[in-house]
Formats: structure tokens, C-alpha cells, sequence
RNA sequence: GGCGGUAUCGUCUAGGGGACCAGGACACAGCCCUCUCAAGGCUGGAACACGGGUUCGAAUCCCGUUACCGCUACCA
């Protein structure tokens, strides 16, 4: 059989953490099987889709590299052949027009609710004359069109949940096409699968109440029942459903917090699916070598953030050099830190800086942050590194002349012959190499956190490092008493 | 309420009758490394929801209970 699936969200926001996990699980499974992963956009509800959402779902799989075979669907150009599909069910006895309006059929329910009962659409139009019915049809009145649930029961072996079954008698009849002819949810999803030739329809837990009603349309259109998968949820730090009060759930808020696609990937993948033992982190090659349906996990899971960042700093060290160079490039860029001819020009340099500070960051505005430093003219110190490292002015200032004289003689200016310098200094002042090196690291960088203090004067060079020291030696803090 | 789904450390999970007084990872704590911060290494606390079965033996199979989640629209 030739594997079919896609990935069916609706334009009504943007594309969220669950249903990209869901497109990505689509997208493994068809380039797993060398089968095709399409895209269809659900947009039958007119009054909640928009060009935006669209815009931001196709955004967010690109950005995840979850590329689609043929061209998207749309299911609103899809309209008539819903109508279709419905009037042959009506034709063939499957479904039945009904009269009731939303008001009645609200007001019913609300009473069924007040008195505590299941409310149940009890066929009454299913019972109506059937010249009346002609007669109201043809005189236009307003009408929807229901599909009768058979008696028994329907079941189907779920990939992920095993046999699932359904009593008929716990479904309603729903209404498959609205009194403005436009169709229902159910009715569509199954009317484009069927078209598309979908194989496996893979989605979010959600769904499963949906598919009785679904698998009983597709016999009812003759038509053939794809497999069904059903992945578990994803919920937030409070267990509950993932929404905006979780902060970030949108993938898009990922890729502005400097979350690294594959990254989202990997993440996303480990709920709901495992590749066995005890593997964690996984390039996309890797995931899709280790994929198979058989790590469909049940249980719901709980969307850390924290585990993101950590993954996330796993996967910036691990990159390939060159994919890493272009995208912290572009990101300084972005940040006006730099300018890419500039980075470019002194790509070696550029890269050295990134290789420090990549094992040090846990997102690329992370590392950003930390090349600063390096990038601008201007030190800024921070004032918690200050007093704690210069907390004693004068014996600061006395080490950090000796550093600066030493180092202003010093012919190859590189890491390896600047340490025993500078270590040669601190003896000779009697202090350990600490002492000396941390008020320094606040002079050159004006932080108390950076790469190892050697490599820092060798990515600074000599001529701006002797700079930023004689700009500290001119801070109120370390220069001499008047 | 009804129906459906799910249940292993706080979180993600391994495990699928004996290899498990339950392994890994995140987070947390401590130690090591060390010029700081990371990374890395080591150590620690921390879980089979509960009750019944089945079995020589159950985290693993069955039943029930409980809890949580989902669905219950002329939304998707």
C-alpha cells in the first residue's frame, strides 16, 4: 500500500507546539515509508480562518524543514464535492433532511441539560412524511442535512491505542451539511481523505470521538477505511491543555526565543514517541533512521520548557560548523551587533568566537548575548561584577598595571603563550592566579562570566585588550586617588 | 451526567511475566575539573495511583476503584 498521510490544521491561530508534533510524526512516518506527507488547510470555517494563519503553518513547517509533497489543499475549494458526497448519502438513504432550527434544537438541549439528561437529537425529522418533506424542500425551506448513525457498534485498530469501539447508540446523528449548504467538519474531513487517497490518518487524541462518526461516513460513501493513528496531547507545566497562559506555544515563539529547529524536533518528537533504550538527542537523520510507529506512546505529556533549552544547547553544540557560522551570523546581524561583510570579511576570527561561546549557550540570542562583548567598542560593565571582582580598588588597580605591562610587551599574542604571562604576573604579586584573572575578565569583557580569560585576550587581540584594561585603570572604582 | 482515552521519580521516559529492593535524561543538591561561566565526570534525594485477581513469580496480564484528559455544536 502506498503510504498517504497529511497534516490537516485549521487557520484559526498559529501553528502550535501539538500540531506540529503531529505534522511531524506525519512527515516521519510517510519519508519513513517513502510515501508522500500533504498538506490540507481546513479553512470551511469561514468566519475564524484567516491569510495570517495560513501564512504563519506554512512558515513554522518550513522553519521546521517539514516539507510537503504536491500542492496544499485547500478544503474550501473543496465545496462542491461536499455538497456532492452529501446529497448521495441523502439519495441513498444514509442521510435525511431536517427541519429543526439551531434555535429549537439549542433551546432542546438546554432543557435536556436542566433536567440532567444526555441531550439526544431524537430523529424527529427522520419520521416526517416523506412528501412533506419534498414539499418543504422544494419550497425552500431552510434545512440541514443529518446522517443516521446505524444501530451495532464500530470499532477500528488504532496504531498507537490498540482496538477502540464505540456503541452506535452513544452517537448522534450529525448534521453533515448546514442549512447554508456549506459542510460540517466530519463530513469534509472525510470527503477530502477519501479524494486525497489519505492511507493512514494520523492526529491528536482529540479526534477519537470523532472517527465512529468518521469510519461509519466512509462506509456509507463505499469507500475504504484508512488506519488511524491517534497521538496523545500535550499539556502544560499545570497539566492542563496547552494554552496562551503557558506562555510560548506557538512554534513561531520558539523560533524568535532562539530555539534551533531541529532542536523543536527532537523535543516535540520525544512526546508521544520513543525511540527505545535510552536515546535522547538526535539529529533529523538519526531520528528518521530510528523511527517506527511501534514508540507511539499513550499517555498524555507535559510540555517543559526547560528540557526545550537544554536540548536546545545540546543540539548548538553538536551542529555541523558551518550551519552554526551562518545562523549566529545572521543573528548578530538581526541584532545590529555587526554587519555580515564585516563577519565575514574576518571569518576565522568570527568563527573562533562562535566555537567559545556555542558550548556556552543554550539558544543562539543566548550566545548573541554573550558575543557582545567582542563585537562592540564600548565595554559595559556589570555593576554586580564589579564590586565583587574590584572590590578593592587599589590592590586591583596595582594588579591590573602589572598585567597590562607585561602584556604590552608580549610578541606572539595568543592563548597558549599568554597564559604562563599572566600566571608569571600573579606570582610575582604574590597572589594566586584568581585574583588576577577575574578582576581582569571584568576589565576586558566587563562581566564575570566568559570563555577561558586566554582565549578572550586572543579574540580581543592586543591593541584593544591593552584598551579596555587602560579604560579600566579610568574607572572611578580603580583610578588613582587625587 | 454519558461515552472514550490514560495512569513508572516534580517532568520526559526505559521496561512488555523472573535480568528491576526499577535504568537513563531534564530540573535540584553536593563533589571533581577549574581563572569565571558553561561543557564534561562522579555522587545524592526522587516513581511502578489504589484494591482485588491470574501465576511458582506482576511495574509488566485481567477486573474494579480513583484521578486526570478528551468528546458530547448547523466549531475544527
Amino acid at each position: 500500500m502506498t503510504v498517504r498521510v497529511r497534516f490537516a490544521p485549521s487557520p484559526t491561530g498559529y501553528l502550535h507546539v501539538g500540531g506540529a508534533r503531529t505534522a511531524l510524526f506525519n512527515w516521519l512516518f510517510a519519508r519513513k515509508a517513502g510515501g508522500q506527507f500533504l498538506l490540507r488547510i481546513e479553512d470551511t470555517d469561514k468566519a475564524r480562518s484567516t491569510d495570517a494563519s495560513t501564512r504563519a503553518i506554512f512558515e513554522g513547517l518550513t522553519w521546521l524543514d517539514l516539507t510537503w509533497d504536491e500542492d496544499v489543499v485547500y478544503q474550501g475549494a473543496n465545496l462542491e464535492r461536499h455538497q456532492r458526497d452529501a446529497h448521495a448519502l441523502l439519495d441513498a438513504g444514509a442521510a435525511y433532511r431536517c427541519f429543526c432550527t439551531a434555535a429549537e434544537l439549542d433551546a432542546r438541549r438546554a432543557t435536556a441539560e436542566a433536567r440532567g439528561e444526555a441531550f439526544r437529537y431524537d430523529r424527529r425529522c427522520d419520521r416526517l412524511d416523506r412528501a412533506e418533506v419534498e414539499r418543504r424542500a422544494a419550497a425552500g425551506e431552510p434545512h440541514t442535512i443529518r446522517f443516521r448513525v446505524p444501530g451495532g457498534t464500530t470499532s477500528w485498530d488504532d496504531m498507537v491505542h490498540g482496538t477502540i469501539t464505540f456503541p452506535n447508540a452513544e452517537i448522534d446523528d450529525l448534521v453533515i451539511l448546514r442549512s447554508d449548504g456549506t459542510p460540517i467538519y466530519n463530513l469534509a474531513v472525510v470527503s477530502d481523505d477519501i479524494a486525497m487517497r489519505i492511507s493512514h490518518v494520523m492526529r491528536g487524541d482529540d479526534h477519537i470521538s470523532n472517527t465512529p462518526k468518521q469510519i461509519l461516513l466512509y462506509r456509507a460513501l463505499d469507500a475504504a477505511l484508512p488506519v488511524f493513528a491517534h497521538f496523545p496531547m500535550i499539556h502544560g507545566l499545570d497539566g492542563k491543555k496547552l494554552s496562551k497562559r503557558h506562555g510560548a506555544t506557538a512554534v513561531g515563539d520558539y523560533r524568535h526565543l532562539g530555539i534551533l529547529p531541529e532542536a523543536m524536533c527532537n523535543f516535540l518528537a520525544l512526546l508521544g514517541w520513543s525511540p527505545g533504550h535510552d536515546i535522547e538527542v538526535m539529529n533529523r537523520a538519526e531520528m528518521l533512521e530510528l523511527f517506527s510507529p511501534d514508540g507511539f506512546l499513550r499517555k498524555a505529556s507535559i510540555f517543559d520548557p526547560a528540557k526545550l533549552d537544554w536540548m536546545n544547547g545540546q543540539h548548538l553544540m553538536r551542529m555541523p560548523f558551518d550551519r552554526i557560522f551562518d545562523l549566529v551570523v545572521g543573528a548578530i546581524v538581526a541584532a545590529g551587533l555587526a554587519t555580515e561583510a564585516d563577519l565575514r570579511a574576518r571569518d576565522r576570527w568570527t568563527g573562533r568566537m562562535i566555537e567559545l561561546l556555542r558550548v556556552r549557550a543554550r539558544t543562539v540570542d543566548d550566545l548573541v548575548r554573550q558575543a557582545r562583548p567582542y563585537l562592540v567598542d564600548t565595554v559595559e560593565y556589570e555593576p554586580d561584577a564589579v564590586t565583587k571582582q574590584w572590590k578593592d580598588g587599589p590592590a586591583t588597580r596595582t594588579l591590573l598595571v602589572a598585567a597590562r605591562d607585561a602584556l604590552a610587551t608580549q610578541a606572539p599574542w595568543d592563548a597558549a603563550t599568554l597564559d604562563p604571562v599572566l600566571r608569571g604576573v600573579a606570582q610575582a604579586q604574590g597572589v594566586g592566579a584568581g585574583k588576577l584573572l577575574q578582576p581582569l575578565r571584568v576589565a576586558l569583557t566587563g562581566t564575570a562570566a566568559s570563555p577561558g580569560i586566554f582565549d578572550v585576550l586572543e579574540l580581543l587581540g592586543r591593541e584593544r585588550s591593552l584598551a579596555r584594561i587602560d579604560a579600566a585603570l579610568r574607572h572611578p572604582r580603580l583610578a588613582p586617588a587625587a
